[in-house]
DNA sequence: CCGATATTTCGCCATATAGCGAATTATATC
DNA sequence: GATATAATTCGCTATATGGCGAAATATCGG
């Protein structure tokens, strides 16, 4: 149970799911999620240990950045159920296909400049 | 979106997961529902508000009664899918199997009893 | 080793939420 | 109509949560 609460808990954040969405069938970089959203970094960051803790999602670390991705097989059945449960329910959301959308822009740029820039009130055109 | 949040939100909660899972298979009265979860009438009567505002639960009014039930085969996709994945999750559980247990000795009593014994402490005896 | 940089942790504030009891509403019974 | 009763609504309090910026941590490049 509360395992389990743990999970509602997790899903009960409308940006915690935006980015639960934003992973599906990839993997992202912290800075890429935070883009996505728009909101401070230790903001994401807190959302996504949330996550984490909840073993919505896996992390990889490479250098310094972290990658989350989805929790894939080996997650408990509530986990997977989870997951299956969200994507069907909002794979035509249309405010998640705007933030499919808005990700394929993000996924253009390269790692480290997306981060470099983060916090300078970015310019579209530059 | 919007109803989808609504649906996680009220998930959120661990009395109301426990009274949806209650009436697995039945309806019940919220006077039942006060004495399985040993709340204030009140603060269970606002639970089931936010359940049925989410469409987890309808309502049907008999007299000065209301009974719950879960939302049927004619509830919203991601609704049907909530309540599916939140049975199976945790159908096997401790304490909901705590409360199953619970609620076979409540649903002993008639119904206009156990109303008018709450609120004064009931002795199991008499 | 010394910055620079990505992430996390900490401290704080504003808001949301769960809980209760009292008051109100709706319905049944006298 | 008056009274009793089941449920809801209201007003309040305590706690939890989401948000941010500043400080701390970890890692890369010189």
């Amino acid at each position: 149970m509360r395992d389990f609460m743990g999970v509602t808990r997790a899903l009960g954040d409308e940006n915690r799911v935006r980015a639960l969405m934003a992973l599906r069938g990839r993997e992202l970089c912290l800075c890429q999620i935070i883009e996505l959203l728009e909101l401070a970094p230790s903001t994401v960051s807190k959302h996504m240990s949330i996550l984490k803790q909840a073993r919505l999602v896996d992390t990889r670390k490479s250098g310094r950045w972290v990658f989350y991705r989805l929790a894939g097989n080996g997650a408990a059945p509530e986990v997977q159920g989870a997951i299956a449960w969200l994507c069907k329910s909002l794979e035509r959301d249309s405010f998640i296909v705007q933030d499919d959308d808005h990700l394929q822009e993000i996924l253009k740029w390269d790692l480290s400049i997306l981060c470099a820039a983060q916090g300078r009130k970015v310019n579209e055109t530059c």
